[in-house]
DNA sequence: CTCGTTGCAAACTCTTTGCAATAAC
DNA sequence: GTTATTGCAAAGAGTTTGCAACGAG
């Protein structure tokens, strides 16, 4: 299903900021930071406000359309979430996200887990970071 | 190694801050945000600013004694390094975090993605959330 | 026309920095 | 005695909230 359904399903309007942000979004190869879609959009010439920024991904995370990804090197980014898995592998130089999947390992690491220490687990968290290969080629340094 | 050594062999003092944020750390469950360090320092007696909190903090953390653990629902929280591993699974409700084990899985999928998305992957986040024991038998609600 | 949504300004929270006083070694 | 470390106050970054004006349905 399109956002945009998602939207409208759930009584939610489709607003210009809303659709600004989800194109660019839609467009970005990179989790992008509140503060750098907001930049990002004034650069285009739209003038949306960082407030609605922020209550647009508030909005569109809680809708699941949008998955944050945690950056030990910078702030939180957020991208599109497709269906299915939701597991990314981020380039520490360009900050490039790429969903891999990875259902079946976790599923038994889970089940191992929840066996070791009793826990009933309910949701996990696993990014892995390194080189995209661009960044590979393109750098030697970097850490 | 002790971390009263690790400091020393890096030139680093013994202060009474630090100290006393070591000894908080190696007594609590929980993974512990700055702030509850300070809050809980205090009302223990110690007059310990905030500021010294966080160095102590960035410091123990570049030492690798300590581990910063995310936390969707709250601000990051730090809890003591032991050897080895490093994947903590925390209670949604207390928010007790535990060690568990799983290079090998971690390492298998590692290779996989590696092959899968020519990344060359440098380090990884695993987390896992869920109801500790305690927590399954005390409550029904929360998620 | 109605009510969800926006954008501004201001408030808030968390974290960092500069600097003189302090205390570890 | 030296020099790292502390604690304060103040600055900075990111995010949230109240409210009048706006615009999507």
């Amino acid at each position: 299903m399109d956002w945009k359904e998602t939207l409208s399903l759930k009584g939610y309007r489709l607003s210009k900021p809303r659709k600004r942000v989800m194109d660019l979004l839609e467009s970005a190869q990179v989790a992008l930071s509140p503060q750098q879609i907001h930049q990002q959009l004034q650069q285009e010439g739209h003038d949306i406000g960082l407030v609605s920024v922020y209550r647009t991904l508030d909005l569109l995370t809680k809708l699941d359309l949008v998955v944050v990804i945690y950056d030990p090197q910078r702030n939180p980014g957020y991208t599109l979430r497709s269906d299915g898995h939701h597991h990314y592998i981020m380039c520490q130089v360009c900050h490039k996200a790429l969903e891999f999947t990875g259902q079946d390992d976790i599923e038994a690491l889970v089940q191992r887990v929840e066996e070791e220490t009793s826990f009933q687990v309910r949701d996990h968290l696993l990014q892995l970071f390194g080189l995209c290969p661009d960044c590979q080629h393109h750098q030697i340094q970097t850490r």
